[in-house]
Order: structure tokens, then sequence, then C-alpha cells
DNA sequence: TATGAATGAGGATTCATTCAT
DNA sequence: TATGAATGAATCCTCATTCAT
């Protein structure tokens, strides 16, 4: 990716994040990017590509996660990793994943092959644990997840990110609790 | 409100949880609803009034929901009815649900008044219970109650409501652990 | 049509015929029209469409002139008919032909159908007349409609229509031989 | 030319045949020619620059065809030859003749110098047979052999020209009856 | 010579909104 | 109340053209 490249995709990804993929026009993101809009056409065919192309960098992301989940010892290891996946998101990546929660509720757009491997860690882990129903858990884990997800990414500012986890981490024997 | 209004209210919901709200146009709620695209101006004075009409009735049953957890005996009832809210969600109020869960990532138009009423039980709850950190008890209850929203609403064909239910109750003496 | 559908055909129409329809803007459409550019996709709804509305228009008038050579009473006289078309285009309606002796050249866009009916006509006549030959008699005086057509549409301020008529016609017997 | 440049002026005349002018952008033709969208306007300034070199390339066959009729003995054997030229157009020369008979219909772009040596052919070979209108004559002349070649180049598939031009040929001694 | 990134004006089309009826 | 014609700003996108390499 060349230099304007990056410029733009960094752009659309945080107006995207903010407002809204609709809510964003490409013009918009030109100007910001201090690009011509139709560079934006040349490089990313259309706003979809654009939109692609910010999701396939933040699948590769995502990628990384579930590697460096997947070489943990224990399946309770595993399931604790992602659970506090919230808690470990870097600020810079906050916008990569308000824009993948916000698409979630517009079908037009949602693909949700890139956390698709994470669903499939946990619910590797569960049957390692002889769960008898590893989907319904993995369904639980999973909503928890992404409730505590949202709350940080959109309360970050009013939301004590230490003491939540420390609370939480309270819960950890129950929660795994067959 | 009449029955043309009332046919728009109801379009423009459907469509708007299904797509969000700048994807669909105006032209289209028109269509879908029977009615002609000036009757919507003329009602809502804009889409944004639209917008805010939908929000409102939505915000109505909610405060029925707060009404209806309010009188309950126990702060333990409370919480474990606001945590259960996701699953007495009727599959006609999905859409409103729906709809406000994708605005919540779109600063420009969330409002978060209509969920406050609920966030003021949980608290007051965990203040009743002597908890020394209400807050983050809270926030972590809302987040549970969040994600497991998010789950039913986006996969209610595949998620097993009963059963995630089953599962979920098993864990609440351990949930509501100091 | 409405009056101002009426202007935009009628507009569109000349642009049309005189540059090509690739070279005439839907901006320029509308402000020579007098009408504003969304109005020209409320009725027509695109480019295309205006051009499929201009050229049904034609088609029927193509129509009216074949069903006034069917009712004549030889098939000489239908054929001296077709030849002399062009002599009686109406100054009015030179632009159709022109956009459609235009189009002729783009396969994009070209739908012969509005003509044929036309040469139906011909070969029917040239069967009449057992002419073994028939398609290539119409091939022939096709043609030579063609050529006349063309040359009284691009060349109409310097081409003397009498005295070519009047020559043309001194040919006929001869044209007509088998 | 080079042989890139070679390139170019075929690969748009091709388009330009097939498709007009307008429909064709230069980003098309650099990518069916194979070769980078800048060297187009290193070569021919711009668009139209190209045109103009494919209409010169065109202009001097055509300028080849009238000095091999020039030397033709008499005046019927130049109209003849003239009128025959729409049945001597090799394939490879076709999207030329298709070009340039499109263009006719455009008068931003067409340029009539390049045919008007084979009108000057014929009209004096009219006044050397003493005909008393020869304008008149040749622009008959020039209107069949426009109306052939039209046929010939649109219908190439459906004519069958051979038989087309031996039926003109019976035609001759009427068609040059005075 | 040749490339391809970059531009910005202009393209068709859609949009929310207004207005006469 | 209700329609639907009409608007014009804004949308996404394409275009011919330029320029650094």
């Amino acid at each position: 990716m060349t230099e304007k490249q990056l410029q733009i995709v960094e752009t659309a990804l945080h107006l995207f994040a903010e407002m809204g993929f609709d809510a964003v026009s490409t013009n918009k993101i030109a100007q910001e990017a201090g690009v011509s809009e139709g560079l934006i056409f040349r490089h990313f065919q259309n706003k979809l590509g654009l939109l692609n192309a910010i999701m396939q960098i933040g699948a590769e992301k995502i990628a990384l996660f579930s590697e460096q989940i997947e070489i943990l010892a224990t399946p309770e290891e595993k399931i604790q990793a992602v659970l506090e996946l919230p808690f470990h998101i870097k600020e810079d990546e906050y916008p990569f994943w308000k824009l993948l929660n916000g698409l979630k509720w517009q079908n037009q757009y949602y693909d949700q092959t890139a956390v698709a491997p994470i669903r499939n860690i946990i619910e590797k882990a569960f049957k390692d644990m002889n769960y008898s129903n590893p989907t319904t858990e993995t369904d639980l884990i999973l909503a928890y997840t992404d409730g505590l997800a949202t709350s940080i990414l959109l309360k970050s500012t009013e939301v004590d990110k230490n003491e939540l986890l420390k609370t939480l981490r309270k819960k950890y024997n129950w929660i795994l609790k067959k």
C-alpha cells in the first residue's frame, strides 16, 4: 500500500467508525485524507471496495489475535483470553472494532467471516472441557465478550477498564463452572 | 396517530432496523408503506423527525419494562429481570431493538436517554445490596445484557433461546456473588 | 405526457440528433429544456430510458408511414412510395431520423425493430411482382432510400430536394425493371 | 509510427467504430491496446488528436482510391467504379468506414474533406458526359453509394455482396441514362 | 519512450425536501 | 389529509488529462 492509499484507508476507517458507512461521503473522505476524490476509486474501485479493504486489514489483525490465543495451554486460558480481548484492544484499533460492530446491524454490508475464527476457538475449548452443551456455552461467552467490547468501545472515557477487569476476574471460576 | 402515520412508522422502523437509517431513502419508505413521499414530511417534518417519532414510541415501551421491573420485591430479582430482558423481547419488537443497537454506533443520531432508566434500576439494586462498587457491577450486568440481546437479535434463527436461558440461569448465584 | 415531459423529450431529441447520444449530458438537456436535472430521472428512470421514450415515439410515426404505404394499390406504387419517403420527411421530423441514423453505427444502442415494417413492405412487393430475388432487390431499394435520406438529412441546405426528386423519378422505370 | 502507436491507433479505431467516439474512454483504449493511458496523450496530445490521426490515415486510403479511379478511361467507368466502391472495401477497412459514417451524424466531429475528392470525380464525370444537371446526378450516385456502403458495413453477415453486385450491375445502363 | 499515480471537472443518478393541487 | 410533480444539492463514480519517475 502506498502512502496515499494508507491515508485514505485510515481516514475512511475513522469516519466510518464514528458516523457509519452510509453517513460518510467519498467527498468527505477525500477532503479529510487530503487527496482527490478520484483517487479513492482508482485504488479501491468503489466505496464498497474501500470498506472491504478496511475489513480485510482488520480481519488480518483478528487472525493474529486468534493465533496468539490458540497457542495457550489450557481451554480455560483460551476462554479467559477471549473474554478479556476487549480489554486488550489498543486505542488505535478502536475505530476498526467500532466499524465492525456498527456494520453488524446493517445486513447489506456485514460479513462475519472476520470474527469466525474466534468462535471456533471457544467452541473447541468447551468441547475439550467435555461440556455437554459447548455451543450454548460458546454463545454465552461470546455474548459477554461482545457486551464488554461494546461497553469499552462506546464509553471508553467513562468506564474504568481496570476496575471492570478486576471485578470480572473475580467471577471466572463461576463463569466457567459447568 | 392515524392509520397512514402508523404505516409510515412501522415501515420505516423495519427498514431502518434492517438496513440502517442512512441506507433507507424516504422514497423507499413511501413506496413500501404505500403512501406518497410528501406525506412523510407533512407528518414528521423531515427524515430525522420520523426517526425521533420511532424512538419515542420505543422509549415508551422501555419505560413500561422499567416499571414492571421496579415493582419486583428484591434487588436480586430486579437484576435477574434485566439480565433476562433480551429473552422476553417479542419478535415484533425486534426491529426497534435492532435499530436502537445500530444507532449506538453512529454518534450523529444516538440518544441514550431511552435506555437510561434501566441502568438506574440496576445501579440502585446493587447499592441496595451494599456492593462496594455498584457502578462497575452495573457495567458488567449491562454489558452481559447487551451481549445477550445482540446474540438473540442477530442470530434469532440459529440461537436456541430456551437452551441459552436455561444455561444462563445456572450461573446466577455466581454472577451475583460479591 | 405532461408538458414538462414533452419539453424534455423534444430537447433531448434535438440535442441527441445533432451531437450524438453520448455527447449530450443530462445536465445540458435539463438546462436547455428549462427543467431540473432530477426531473429527467423521475420521468424516464435514466438517460437510456429517455432515449427509449424518444425512439418509441418515433417508431409510432414510422408505423403510421407504413400503414399509409400498405394501402396503396400496386406493388410498384409501394416501392416508389418507400423510395420517396426521404423526400416527405417534414423538417420537424428531421431530428428523429438523424438520431435513428446516428444510432445505427453504435451497436450498444441501436434497435432496428422501428424500421423493420418498411422492409417487410418492400420485400412483399417484390414477391408480388414475381421477382426471382426479392431479398436482393429489397436490399438495393432500401440502400437507395437510406442514401437519399442521408443526403437530405445532412445536406438539407445544399441539396435541392425538388430537383433531386424530379431526376430520381425519371429513372423509375429502370429501377424497377427486372 | 512505432509499434505501440500503431497498437493504439488500431485499437481506438476498432472501438470507435463499434461504439462511437464518445462511448469509448481513453482508459478502455489503453487497456485493450495493452499500453498505459499516459502514452496515448504523449503521442496524440488528446483524445481528439487520436481521432484526427485515425482520420488522416483513412483519408490517405481514400486518396489512393481516388487516384485509381481517376486514371480510368471513360466517365462511365469512373461512375461505375465509385458506385462499386462499397463492394471493394476490404474487411480490415470496415472499422474506418464505420467510424466515418458514424461521425457524419455528430456535427462536432465530422470533417468531410476526406471524402470530397470522390465527389469531385463524379461531378466532373457527369460534366464530361454533358449532363444538364451534373450536381443532382452526382447527389443521386453518391446517395446510392452511401446507402450501399451502409448496407454492406452494417449487415455484412446477412447481405450477399456478390448477389447484390450482380443485380446492381443489371441496372447500370438505366442508372446512367440521361 | 513509457508508466501509472494523481487530479479535478464533469458524468449520471439519488436524495431529502417543497409546493401546487 | 394526501398526492405526486418538481427541485437542486449532494451522491458515487468516470473521464480526459497531467506529471513525477
